[in-house]
DNA sequence: CGTTTGCTTGAATTCTGTCAAAGCAGGTGG
DNA sequence: CCACCTGCTTTGACAGAATTCAAGCAAACG
């Protein structure tokens, strides 16, 4: 199971990773499945844990005073899943995350991520590339949710994580566009098949 | 000039900055002043410097293929400004940043931050904690620019930013919500004055 | 002053959301 | 093999929200 975690991160540094840095991956991380519909984190909850996703499909999402689910976020294998502003200031997150499908993942503390950051290169350096695009990714999808139209954002969306479009139903990805489920079935007839 | 960056710097350490800091800081910052309406950034070009702002108010903006402007982020005092994404991977930016107010910057280039960030622990705290912000923050708007109504992302913004409403004209802060400028007043007339 | 810049407002239009109904798999258990 | 359930998509009718375009007004500025 961490494995697919070792590759990962080989390919963030330029000498693979030693046995000892395997040894305390292993020692910090802890393996975690979850079955479909199961959840990771409940709102309200403390997130005490970020997860890697060996295997799997995730998504995250805040549900308003009308009972709406929005969905802030979405997760496949190798990414990282977790609310880090609950995880870094420890505070109650208002976000559910629930696995899609069966899910392996790897839980990490945020000791773990600490003592990992001091210890071992790989991970800092992950963690500094990680943030910088990151930060790139939710730009750009700022940018688009602002001033782009709906079918714009959509195509956007289909092109730049297709696999994402497989892995996850439509009306998933509606909430994640923040547009309605109805409304992008409308869209997609409108601008595909006429 | 460089004092308003010694202070701001000085926030995030806990023994103050030294002699030599501060002359390495002077060394590897360059002053800059923009009258209003001067651009910092043109679309097109590779951002070569990030600023720190000492004085004066800046927006940064996309024009789409219907020539209308988008503004994707604002700045004022003590805030930084520049396109990350052009920075940081040399391509060429989408954005202008441009002046709003007769403004005092300090520009820094791409080496100047990876010297700072090796020989001043200061810096790369600041940096750290700034990406982390920085992330929570456009988390934030993002959910909002997704699942509030026009209505409640201007009141959030309001209470996020009181210093931004008053600075910027209404139809900047409307382009940076994402609504049209005479929904946004409209808006405004509806939820206060009624 | 005249010009510019920003804010408001009305009317027509377009876009999106809501609600309800129907159809279409795939999976399950009898 | 069939009946049934469940989750997902599509569609129509309607209501509501936001945009566009144009006009008018006020304050700020040179």
């Amino acid at each position: 199971m961490y494995n697919a975690f070792f590759e990962y991160l080989n390919r963030f540094i330029t000498a693979p990773l030693s046995d000892r840095d395997k040894a305390l991956i292993q020692d910090t991380f802890t393996p975690h499945r979850l079955r479909k519909k199961q959840f990771m984190l409940q709102a309200g909850e403390h997130a005490r844990y970020f997860a890697f996703i060996v295997k799997g499909a995730m998504r995250m999402f805040s549900v308003d005073d009308q009972g709406n689910e929005h969905i802030v976020r979405l997760g496949i294998e190798n990414w990282w899943m977790g609310d880090r502003e609950s995880f870094v200031l420890a505070t109650a997150s208002p976000y559910h995350i629930e696995a899609i499908e069966h899910s392996q993942l790897l839980y990490v503390s945020k000791e773990g991520t600490e003592r990992l950051a001091k210890e071992l290169p790989a991970f800092s350096a992950m963690k500094e590339q990680l943030d910088e695009r990151s930060q790139m990714a939710s730009n750009r999808r700022l940018t688009s949710a602002i001033s782009a139209t709906a079918f714009q954002r959509y195509a956007d969306f289909i092109s730049c994580y297709p696999e994402l479009a497989e892995r996850f139903p439509q009306h998933s990805i509606a909430s994640y566009l923040g547009i309605n489920k109805d409304t992008l079935s409308r869209i997609k007839r409108q601008h595909f098949s006429k």
